[in-house]
DNA sequence: TTATTTAGCTAACAAATGTTAGGTAGGAGG
DNA sequence: CCTCCTACCTAACATTTGTTAGCTAAATAA
């Protein structure tokens, strides 16, 4: 993935309008309140992006950026199944951790990027879901996954992952690498007790 | 819970508003949007309801209702900790899937909800999740569930079950029922086959 | 030095927003 | 018949919105 260096000032107005984006949503967040936060006034905006639009699909993109980075070489390896599904499962949950306002951000706001991006952003988010998927399909083709629906299974994991967005804190008892172990621990073996 | 009857008129404006606020997000649904939606002019909805908020709120407690009115009797019986937890998840899947519109609203537009409704909602939806909690805690004690922090696996279940809402199609292959039928089994046992 | 770019400013814009005031037509109840 | 209520209407309102035009001052490059 190209690594697009970006202006100081630029990635001050991306937390910024991350941290809003994700308290406030983005359409409750003004282009004025994005300006106070950074201190400047709101048309000094656009002598940095084009619209507020802009902004959120720079933030957008850039998590599925980082979704795809973080996963993809555990994907690409030679792991036994279940313990490269664990770790795709710590890696992603890591993303999220890493970048709490803007997977809050990528999960719950894409409805207002307009087209065409949008349908790219969707295309990424269903590519990205596809790797999931192919090992879920590769963990029932060896007889080591239970034989529920692939698209079925592949979804339950990701909603236990993505939720974690709307609770985690960083301050919180459970380090992120907890988080993925212990969901990938009740995903894989369950809740209940077997020994 | 007290059944509150509403005036026909009423109840289409709320389904109406329900599936704009889910398609479009509860700002960018304008209350010109709704009224087209309904063959009446934007003025006209307030002779029913005092605001759009209200419509907002209206819908959010009403989802909060079905949750609770599903899931108590349930939680109230003798059933045995396991049996008690599956039959939760399936009527908790079930209110989703029967108030898909409304649910996706409850899930989304809380934080457009202002105050002192707000903290309602956040009551509301702590004592819920308390209820499922309870439940999680009892398993835990009768050395039934693993012991993953309680809170954990709480989130972890409404996890799996509240992104429902972002996939369930009616149309689709497996029903509501099957759905919950999974969930619990995938949470409860896990995707690895032991046998 | 001179020219150009960068990063910010003020002022203004058209459009869209939620809401209110005040009116009308029709039905229900006395 | 008269009154009241319901359910809608038209017209207008004050705000807020994203964005643009055009300017300035400082830094940089030639």
């Amino acid at each position: 993935m190209a690594v697009k260096s970006i202006s100081e000032r630029k990635s001050q107005i991306l937390a910024v309008s991350e941290r809003l984006f994700n308290q406030k949503g983005y359409l409750a967040t003004s282009v004025r309140d994005l300006a106070e936060g950074l201190g400047m006034e709101a048309a000094s905006l656009y002598s940095h992006y084009r619209s507020k639009e802009d902004i959120l699909w720079t933030i957008a993109d850039g998590c599925a950026d980082e979704f795809f980075d973080s996963i993809t070489p555990i994907a690409e390896s030679q792991l036994h199944t279940q313990k490269k599904l664990t770790d795709m499962i710590i890696a992603h949950v890591g993303v999220i951790t890493r970048n709490i306002d803007a997977s809050a951000v990528f999960f719950r706001e894409w409805r207002h990027i307009s087209e065409p991006r949008r349908s790219a952003y969707a295309e990424r988010r269903n590519a990205y879901e596809g790797i999931f998927r192919a090992v879920v399909r590769k963990g029932i083709e060896e007889n080591l996954f239970k034989n529920y629906d692939e698209g079925f299974s592949t979804r339950t994991i990701m909603s236990a992952l993505n939720w974690t967005h709307t609770w985690y804190r960083a301050d919180g008892e459970l380090s992120s690498e907890e988080i993925g172990q212990h969901l990938a621990g009740i995903l894989l073996n369950g809740l209940v007790r077997t020994v």
